[in-house]
DNA sequence: ACTTGCGTAGTTTTT
DNA sequence: CTACGCAAGT
């Protein structure tokens, strides 16, 4: 068994224990992945099918590296279990197991920009203006119920005496599911609650699913919902060998309902539990591993826990601090030119933030100084060029889908519409005019025209072929730079499906489709898997990786840790020291903090503090990087 | 039907 | 500052 070399007594252990629930809980670094990854091989190895074992990650870009790295080991063309995120999860057991439940064949998934429009409408529609209630605040109060595993009725039950907000939640959320039911769509939240629902109401599923996954793998279990662990422990309650791991000093998205409770509680929930701990960090040098104990043990709501490492010392921790903004980029920018200029390769950097509008500055420097970089978190998939070819090919697929048909026919604009389409959509063809009727006629020749194209075409190709009838292509060629810019989007869009190429037809463009919708998002390091460059994303999306040098930018008060509205409690500061201690814990062999003494927010300067995570640091562990003015010390 | 121009509101973090 | 919604013009 080769795969076990290398590891040490408890990860061996971890692997080789694939009866019975079981935990791992361990520091950053320890492995812990890793035994998951091993763990899996094993089972295979010793003959375990492919079909009974599962493992649930927390991204599809974590899914996708264990897929390869499992596909590496097992050799070309070797079956694989089903890897994926709870979401990609919910939507398989929705696709397969839904008829029980009423749920469409095939339906869209929603993300966060139409469920707000529904929402929006929704408001319209009971009379209330969505400039005075926010329709984010009320969809997230819907989020919130449903990953608590309510319902529209359960929350009336419980709620709705609660005055007037409450009320208006659930009149809009009634509105919510109808109109998600009649355009066969579900939202995020619905892709776990529904799975959930299935297996507790119906016991022929239940019983089915069960007989299925012999073997549950979950990664990061400390950031996921209450909701989730139900899902967990559903499909695992027949044969109970469940396999967890996770850092409940990595929780970084209780923001979005996660709760640490699924960890904490799952010797109660398996009383036969075992459960093992890694303390052996692999990843990063002696400074960092020391530095980041010292962060993590600040916070008060932990278990103590300190990792341990036979990796020498190292290098210091490099900080600078910078007058501005600009600055502080461009510092960075030199910085890294340097260390590929000696050697280092881009994919071996990580500029990390902590909020998406800091990129902007150092995507500038990175140009300026010609080092090639890689950007996450541009909501591709939430563009609106984007979102307009993949209306157009859904419809494509199934022409009878009311919302993707108002999209495409205004994508571009061909003069149809309001009153046109409502027309149509009331059956009162005849009530056209020749000029409107001829236009339709048009547009719906394009769609039957794909449509058949559909049938035999690769995905690539019809999705190249759609940019191109439905006049996109047109329509962007002659505009100035922004166009150009969305053209390149669809055009990229192209590019990706080329993956799912090796099925044509409804199958392969259904496949596109259905990643594409779940792809939202920090994913895009997915997007162009041959693109290299140096790496630019937020400090949670950089959870689970690791690279050989990271720089942490803005480091300032208010700022990392972030302060929000003046309303919460001491938990948030802990939240954001825990996402300190991920960031310096993704490096390797060299970190960097940097931080700016004026930054730009909405066109106004202010004065920035040096973040308090800073003094958490001992001095001994840090080296002053070269300022452009006098020397301050700030530790 | 669609384009243009003005005013206002707003930002963590993401599956 | 900019992105978006909305009102008036073509
Ligand atoms: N026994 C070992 N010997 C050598 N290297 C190891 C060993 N175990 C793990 N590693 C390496 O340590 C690094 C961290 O492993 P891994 O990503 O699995 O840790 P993790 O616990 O999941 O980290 P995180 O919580 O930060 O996501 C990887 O590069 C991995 O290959």
């Amino acid at each position: 068994m080769r795969y076990l070399e290398g590891m040490n007594d408890r990860q061996r252990e971890a692997v080789l224990a694939t009866d019975g629930p079981l935990s791992v809980l361990a520091g950053a670094g320890s492995g812990k992945t890793r035994v998951l990854t091993t763990r899996i091989y094993h089972l295979i190895r010793t003959g375990v099918p492919t079909e009974h074992i599962l493992a649930v990650t927390f991204t599809n870009k974590a899914a996708r590296e264990m897929r390869e790295r499992l596909a590496a080991q097992l050799g070309e063309g070797a079956p694989l279990p089903l890897i994926a995120t709870f979401h990609g999860l919910g939507r398989v057991l929705l696709e397969e197991y839904g008829s029980a439940i009423g749920t469409p064949r095939y339906f869209s998934i929603f993300d966060r920009g139409d469920s707000e429009r529904v929402v929006k409408n929704a408001l319209k529609e009971i009379g209330v203006d969505p400039k005075e209630v926010p329709p984010r605040a009320i969809l997230a109060r819907i989020s919130k119920a449903k990953g608590e595993g309510l319902t529209a009725e359960g929350f009336h039950e419980r709620h709705a005496h609660e005055g007037f907000r409450a009320r208006l939640t659930n009149d809009v959320w009634t509105r919510y599911d109808r109109t998600l039911a009649r355009e066969k769509a579900f939202d995020f939240d619905d892709l776990i609650a529904l799975p959930v629902r299935l297996l507790e109401e119906h016991a022929d599923v239940r019983a089915a699913v069960e007989e299925r996954f012999h073997y549950i793998h979950v990664d990061e279990y400390q950031d996921t919902n209450e909701l989730q662990g139900r899902l967990v422990n559903l499909l695992a309650a027949k044969h109970r060998n469940i396999f967890v791991v996770g850092d409940i000093d990595q929780t970084i998205y209780t923001w979005r309902g996660a709760t640490i409770d699924n960890l904490l509680s799952f010797d109660r929930t398996y009383p036969d539990a075992k459960t093992i701990i890694l303390e052996h960090n692999y990843r990063s040098s002696g400074t960092i591993v020391s530095v980041a104990n010292t962060i993590i043990a600040h916070n008060k709501n932990r278990k103590e826990k300190r990792s341990v490492t036979d990796n020498p010392p190292g290098e210091p921790i490099t900080l600078y601090a910078a007058t501005g903004a600009e600055q502080e980029a461009s510092w960075v920018a030199k910085e890294a030119k340097k260390a590929i200029a000696q050697g280092a390769a881009l994919e071996d950097i990580a500029i990390l933030f902590r909020t998406n509008f800091q990129s902007r500055a150092l995507e500038e420097a990175l140009l300026q100084e010609g080092v090639p970089y890689r950007l996450l978190g541009t909501r591709f998939f939430e563009r609106k060029e984007v979102k307009d070819v993949l209306a157009w090919i859904r419809l494509a697929l199934l022409p009878s889908r009311e919302a993707d048909r108002m999209r495409a026919v205004q994508a571009p604009p061909r003069g149809i519409g309001k009153v046109t389409l409502g027309k149509l959509v009331a059956g009162e063809r005849r009530a056209l005019r020749a000029g409107e009727r001829a236009k339709v006629e048009a547009f719906e020749a394009i769609v039957a025209a794909l449509a058949e194209a559909a049938e035999s075409a690769t995905p690539s190709t019809f999705v190249r072929l759609v940019i191109d009838k439905s006049g996109l292509e047109h329509a962007f060629a002659g505009g100035g730079e922004d166009d150009h810019e969305r053209l390149e989007n669809v055009h990229e869009l192209a590019t990706l499906a080329t993956r799912y190429d090796a099925v044509a037809g409804h199958e392969g463009i259904a496949a596109f489709l259905a990643d594409a919708a779940l792809a939202s998002d920090q994913d895009e390091l997915d997007r162009t898997p041959d693109a290299r460059g140096v790496t630019l994303m937020t400090v949670h999306a950089a959870k689970g990786l690791e690279f050989d040098t990271v720089f942490v930018t803005g480091m300032e008060e208010g700022l990392f840790p972030h302060e929000g509205m003046g309303d919460d409690e001491n938990r948030d500061e802990e939240e954001e020291r825990r996402l300190f201690y991920v960031a310096v814990t993704r490096a390797k062999r060299q970190l960097v903090l940097t931080f700016a003494r004026v930054r730009r927010i909405y066109g106004a300067d202010y004065l920035q503090e040096p973040s308090s995570f800073l003094h958490d640091i001992d001095a001994a562990h840090v080296r002053y990087a070269q300022t452009e003015e006098e020397p301050t010390v700030y530790l």
